[in-house]
RNA sequence: GCCCAGGUGGCGGAAUUGGUAGACGCGUUGGUCUCAAACACCAAUGAGGUUAAACUCGUGCCGGUUCGAUCCCGGCUCUGGGCACCA
């Protein structure tokens, strides 16, 4: 009988099931691990092979710990918010709701066929309103809080309301990037909505009129992360500037913890990167420019304040809030007409648009430095959004600058000594300064610290700290999402009850008003749950609101009082083990770590933190086939002969192409149009193209786990995922070598098991050889799964077993031990052998045999003899032979003087346990 | 343009601290079993070279350090990813 391994799958999986294996209780007197995977957004096409890969290998990861005696949290929930149901509900009008049952039980089944590990009993859905009544709460806490520089954590804002009561925001240490400045007098006097207005200044949630990525096709705004080269990442349509009211997040409050603190975690280094590149640090200085003719100052940002004295102009943004103050009135209306063409071009006409252009405003400042004129032009090249929206121009050391001198026939003063400015602007900082006063003679690091000593000296600036990070918009003109605990009266925000969850109401149709309002303005008083004031929120939350704090809820999912509980917060503490694509590299990651930061301050959690290790899996990629139609036709042609036409490539079904020879019987059942198709063949075959690209339904590349399943079983799947290489690694999907795996498993089998599947085991009867076999299996296969090498750990149980089956070793302690070591990848056949064996209680219960080192100690080391370098041959010695022992016998040997060929050997190196090198 | 990761047989990949390059699997070839096929088992399999061996070359390219380099250093190149008027 053959290894049954549908009976055995389905056997176990119900078994485990109905015995709740895999649930787990906090326990303190275990050692906690956590494993968490990046829950999934459950859509209506269900998994492909890719989608596993990252469960499989924190699957194998938990069983294993499990092993080693750790008590596992391993929980698997579902991001069921998002665009692509609401989508599917204006289509079909199915309610999302509807849609995310149908498509999270599709997913479920998936998962189960897999034999996952998850701990069901904890799972958690973004969309059901037990959970986001907590997404709900932790907004209330940002919209409460403020951002205390001082103690550099976030503080209530009745702090800050106290203080502004007795100091107005003179000095005041609370967070912002407004310029209001107020007395305690001033604040006193104020109304309760002005108040409020100016709190807004200060929330860590906060309602503000800026710029934001507004997407027309979507119908909402969008984070910039959400935007990739001016489009928008889901479905990429084209992104505009638009001044709006929207909620943000004051995540640059934490810009500093956010960069200083991930040098603690153990992430790729390329994933750190991204995050910090995303944060842009950079350090500098701010100067002031007084104005010629005017009261005020323009304030610039420059990393390099050692080339001030090279300064030949300034340049504002056009949106810069002076502009318009100080066009002088003949300038005014080429000002005007450049300012209304750069407001047309989107952000992406601004980046693409190589060309230099500016105007002159007619205004000159004074140089705080040199006390010369300087002129003061705008050009959009000058961002609005970053620093402070006007740079000092210095054309000799910044290539933009330099253009735009050159431009506009602006002389160019040289400060760095010996260096040629005639082609192009010099931007090392490996100079000499020149022409600059008391700079003369430093290198740019020195005359950097001088400048800004001098600059707070006399006042006209200081040291600045910049980042790139800009607040994350945090409401979207959508419907399924969060609604926000937020009601308005008089145009002023003010949140909910404490205890109400406000509830997504039903409306009749899931799109904008006719007035442009989001869906949600649809919804009458009596449709919400929950009504008070004049209006309420018709925004909802963008998607990663839900899965910014979802590890959280896995810890204590069912809490009704609190959104985790203090207690099993503390001892389920940080993910160990995080698992997830690096898609969501400054989405997700940068947010979750932001809430975790916010919810530390505030005391609700012990660590600031979430992810402690973190593993992206590399992209399992399809492998798409493609046929060739000749054009204007229904015939298609074989690869070889494709060039002898005109052609256009189509996508073709994987499945009805084996090792690219289409099935073209198949081909033409495949699509109706194909019908009557004709071919031009070479040899009678036809000979699909191929390309290696994303998987996606739409080109037809798409495996499903189901079909593998089905063929293979879920052992060998999970065996075949791993095997595949290196998790982080990208890599094409194939199923070439998937045999190999499954062939593993049959010899398994079929080494335990007669012809009548009666299990064959003896009793101590093991030599010393299987011994060996299998300690260096348990050594192996735990440094590797420590190391997350998953897998290599597939080769050595193969290694391991095919010296067991040629030592026929069925001893009972040896054939245990392999089995435990096998159980993580592949844990069904594995329970299956283990209840053969006569154990009665699952082996996910049993331990991680212990390696013992004194079994593989060996007597002898077969050296590796070589010549230069070279190894020509072994020869082995006790391990306890001296040094002159060794040379002695191997200048002796007769290979040794072959190889010397008569030359005398000048030196002869012996690395005990290594290596012997005979240098001539 | 800047930053990060990577390049090893026909293919996926291994080599953990500078010490036998190519483990394991796929594929291919030959053989055993079979009426035959499938399965299974055995053997070979980096390239050149030879009846066989000897020998030569070989981890993207060029150079360096070392008794010894896939691994360390310098320069280049290609692939993938991120950022990009960020002052």
């Amino acid at each position: 009988m053959e290894y049954d391994f549908k009976k055995i799958e389905s056997n176990w999986q119900k078994y485990w099931s109905d015995n709740l294996i895999n649930q787990v209780k906090e326990d303190s007197e275990k050692q906690k691990f956590y494993v968490l995977d990046m829950f999934p957004y459950p859509s209506g096409a269900g998994l492909h092979v890719g989608h596993p890969l990252g469960y499989i290998a924190s699957d194998i990861y938990a069983r294993f710990k499990k092993l080693k005696g750790f008590n596992v949290l391993h929980p698997m929930g579902y991001d069921s918010f998002g665009l692509p149901t609401e989508q599917y509900a204006i289509q079909t009008g199915i309610h999302p709701a509807v849609a995310t049952k149908i498509n999270t039980k599709r997913y479920r089944s998936q998962l189960d066929k897999i034999g996952f590990s998850f701990d069901w009993s904890r799972e958690v859905q973004t969309s059901d309103p037990k959970y986001y009544k907590w997404t709900q709460w932790i907004f209330k806490q940002l919209f409460q809080s403020v951002y205390c520089k001082k103690s550099d954590k976030a503080v209530d804002v009745l702090e800050a309301i106290n203080y502004f009561k007795n100091n107005g925001n003179l000095d005041c240490p609370y967070f912002t990037d407004s310029l209001i400045q107020f007395t305690k007098e001033e604040w006193n006097l104020w109304s309760e909505q002005k108040k409020q207005d100016v709190l807004l200044y200060y929330r860590l949630a906060f309602l503000s009129e800026t710029m934001v990525n507004w997407c027309p096709d979507l119908g909402t705004v969008l984070a910039n992360d959400e935007v990739k080269n001016g489009l928008s990442e889901r479905g990429g349509f084209p992104v505009e500037q638009k001044k709006m009211k929207q909620w943000s997040l004051r995540i640059t409050a934490y810009a500093d913890r956010l960069n200083y603190s991930l040098k603690d975690l153990d992430w790729s280094d390329s994933l750190k990167e991204i995050q910090r590149n995303w944060i842009g640090k950079s350090k500098g200085a701010i100067l002031n420019f007084q104005l010629e003719s005017f009261k005020g100052k323009i304030d610039v940002f420059t990393t390099r304040p050692d080339t001030v004295f090279g300064v030949n102009f300034l340049v504002l943004a056009p949106e810069h809030r002076l502009v318009s103050q100080i066009v002088t009135s003949e300038h005014l209306d080429s000002v005007n007409t450049y300012i209304n063409i750069s407001k047309l071009k989107t952000e992406r006409d601004r980046q693409s648009d190589k060309k230099v252009s500016g105007v002159f405003t007619g205004s000159y400042a004074i140089h705080p430095f040199s006390g010369e004129k300087v002129a003061v032009w705008i050009a959009d090249y000058v961002l609005a959004s970053y620093g402070t929206g006007a740079v000092m121009a210095v054309p000799c050391g910044d290539q933009r600058d330099w253009l735009f001198a050159n431009n506009f026939n602006i002389d160019i003063l040289n400060v760095f000594k010996d260096k040629d400015i005639s082609e192009s602007a010099y931007e090392n900082k490996d100079a000499v300064i020149i022409n600059s006063g008391f700079l003369n003679g430093l290198s740019c690091n020195e005359a950097i610290a001088k400048a800004i000593a001098f600059a707070v000296e006399k006042k006209v600036g200081q040291e600045k700290i910049n980042y790139r990070l800009r607040d994350a918009v945090f409401s979207r003109q959508r419907y399924w999402g969060e609604p926000f605990p937020i009601y308005y009266k008089k145009n002023t925000p003010y949140l909910v009850d404490d205890d109400v969850v406000v509830e997504l109401p039903d409306i009749d149709k899931y799109l904008p008003t006719k007035d442009g309002d989001p869906p949600l303005a649809r919804a009458h008083e009596s449709d919400w749950n929950f009504f008070k004031g004049d209006s309420m929120d018709t925004n909802i939350m963008p998607g990663w609101a839900g899965s910014s704090w979802y590890f959280l809820r896995f810890m204590d999912p069912h809490n009704e009082t609190e959104f985790v509980s203090k207690e099993k917060s503390d001892y389920w503490n940080q993910v160990d083990l995080y698992i997830g694509g690096a898609e969501h590299a400054v989405g997700h990651l940068l947010y979750s770590r932001f809430w975790t930061k916010f919810l530390f301050d505030k005391g609700y959690i012990s660590f600031n933190e979430p992810f402690k290790k973190l593993i992206n899996q590399g992209m399992i990629l399809g492998r798409s086939n493609y046929v060739y139609r000749v054009k204007d036709s229904n015939k298609f042609v074989t690869k070889s002969q494709k060039n002898n036409f005109e052609t256009t490539a189509l996508h073709v079904d994987i499945n009805i192409v084996d090792n690219d020879i289409l099935d073209i019987d198949k081909f033409k059942k495949w699509r109706k149009e194909y019908e009557n198709a004709e071919f031009i063949l070479e040899d009678g075959r036809y000979e699909c193209g191929f390309e290696i690209e994303k998987m996606s339904k739409s080109k037809y590349n798409t495996q499903t786990p189901d079909d593998l399943i089905e063929k293979f079983g879920a052992d060998t799947l999970r065996l075949y995922e791993m095997f595949l290489g290196p998790l982080e690694q990208f890599k094409p999907w194939s199923t070439k070598g998937i045999n190999g795996v499954h062939n593993f498993l049959r010899k398994l089998w079929r080494h335990l098991h007669d012809e009548h599947n009666n299990i064959l085991i003896t009793e101590n009867t093991a030599s010393e050889n299987s011994f060996k076999t299998i300690h260096r299996a348990i050594k192996r296969v735990e440094e590797d799964i420590e190391r997350y090498s998953f897998n290599t750990v597939v080769s050595n149980l193969m290694i391991c077993l095919n010296e067991l089956v040629e030592q026929k070793c069925r001893d009972r302690d040896i054939i245990s031990s392999f089995i435990i070591l096998l159980s993580p990848y592949a844990p069904h056949i594995a329970e299956e052998i283990w209840f053969e064996l006569g154990e009665d209680s699952s082996i996910t219960l049993s331990n991680f045999p212990v390696f013992d080192e004194s079994i593989l100690v060996e007597k002898e080391f077969e050296y590796p003899i070589s010549f230069n370098g070279k190894m020509r041959y072994k020869l082995a010695f006790s391990l306890d032979a001296s040094k002159e022992n060794i040379e002695n016998s191997v200048m002796n040997h007769e290979k040794t003087i072959h190889y010397l060929a008569g030359k005398s050997p000048k030196k002869i190196i012996i690395v005990p346990k290594k290596i012997v090198n005979i240098v001539f």
